[in-house]
DNA sequence: TGTACATCAGTGAACGCGCGTTCACTGATGTAC
DNA sequence: TGTACATCAGTGAACGCGCGTTCACTGATGTAC
């Protein structure tokens, strides 16, 4: 097999990539080195050619899957019917968000895992937080001017903690509730059909 | 070592207790069996002698957080100076909860490994959260009869949601600012001093 | 009450297994002449 | 342009290690007589 650097760029990226749909569905510490390279289409050795170590990939993987998603929400705003609030709300509280953490927000799959990880993670995830907080803030329907970034805050919040309450009781009518509850809710309080 | 039928119980309730605070802070798969054995003074071999496997002593451990976090709000409740949601909100978003996964709420501290766990445990967590749902769907200040239940899982969602985030984003500004914002938030929106 | 025996909670070494990591090797490609 | 060599991404076996689990054993206690 050749390697130019082209070549190893590629692979190198492909195996973040895999990494960061694995991390997400199976927790930081729920994929082995040699799945992921299998994954890849590769054997483990080669794997250190890559990087320094598992951790380094995680903290690769964790930016690629929070690129991914500030992406994803970027081109899911420039589409919202109802305002960009309300699309947002809804794609992030769908079934199908809730349904595909591999592919959703990495603060909805691993915060629990950051909770626990290094410093490496906690920044990494510090500053999507906020950036993220600071993206809803100018979603929000807010009447005082310096009320937004609190009120992102409070959304953001009730965002992250439904989806996540959601995955954890399981499939079921409690799970759908909390989505579509917690949904109807934020659009209501924060929305563009906001009271005031 | 004698080996009566109460001292069996004891020594089983006294691992459950300590499989209890330790999942809750190092996470379901953060803590072995062997470690968990010798935190409660006693070797490996035992272990068996009290559980069938792992998973057996995770569910006990689990359901023996989950009563305590319950006991625990009935006491905070109790002493309630402003109304009991605003103690309870004020508890809950307390830097020292956010510090102490240890002894504090299992959804806070493990929602998101139930999200990757099997259904044992996420039927555990579907009946817990909606036990607290209901417990804060009678303390917050709802003008429509209807609402409360809708409020409760807004105000729980963003309850959860705020302290995993305080806890991903580790120690710092952000971490303060999500308990302090979304605390303030819940007690004007849902509080006793409540709007209507 | 005293003695012999059965019970079984707890011991600690050993088991197989999967993990992250290392390493000698391969072989296709880029480069020097 | 053609040939010899150096490079290095990728291979796959092997490493030590910690895990959950098993097992023969111990010895203090409860029980039977």
């Amino acid at each position: 097999m050749g390697h130019s650097q082209a070549e190893k760029t590629q692979t190198h990226d492909r195996i973040v990539r895999i990494a960061a749909e694995r991390f997400r569905k199976a927790g930081l510490e729920g994929v082995g080195v040699a799945d992921l390279m299998k994954s890849a289409g590769l054997t483990v050795g080669g794997f250190y050619k890559h990087f320094g170590s598992r951790e380094d990939l995680v903290i690769e993987a964790l930016q690629e899957a929070m690129r991914q998603s500030r992406e994803r929400t970027k081109t899911l705003m420039a589409q919202g019917e109802h305002g960009p609030f309300a699309a947002l709300v809804r794609a992030y509280l769908s079934p199908e968000h809730r349904d595909c953490p591999e592919t959703g927000c990495p603060a909805g799959a691993l915060s629990g895992d950051a909770a626990r990880g290094g410093p490496r993670e906690q920044e990494l995830f510090a500053a999507y937080i906020d950036k993220a907080i600071e993206g809803v803030s100018g979603m929000i329907a807010t009447p005082a001017p310096g009320k937004a970034r609190a009120d992102a805050v409070a959304a953001y919040s009730t965002l992250v903690g439904a989806l996540i309450l959601a995955r954890a009781v399981g499939p079921g009518a409690l799970s759908d509730e909390l989505l579509k509850t917690a949904s109807d809710h934020l659009i209501a309080a924060f929305g563009p059909t906001s009271p005031d």
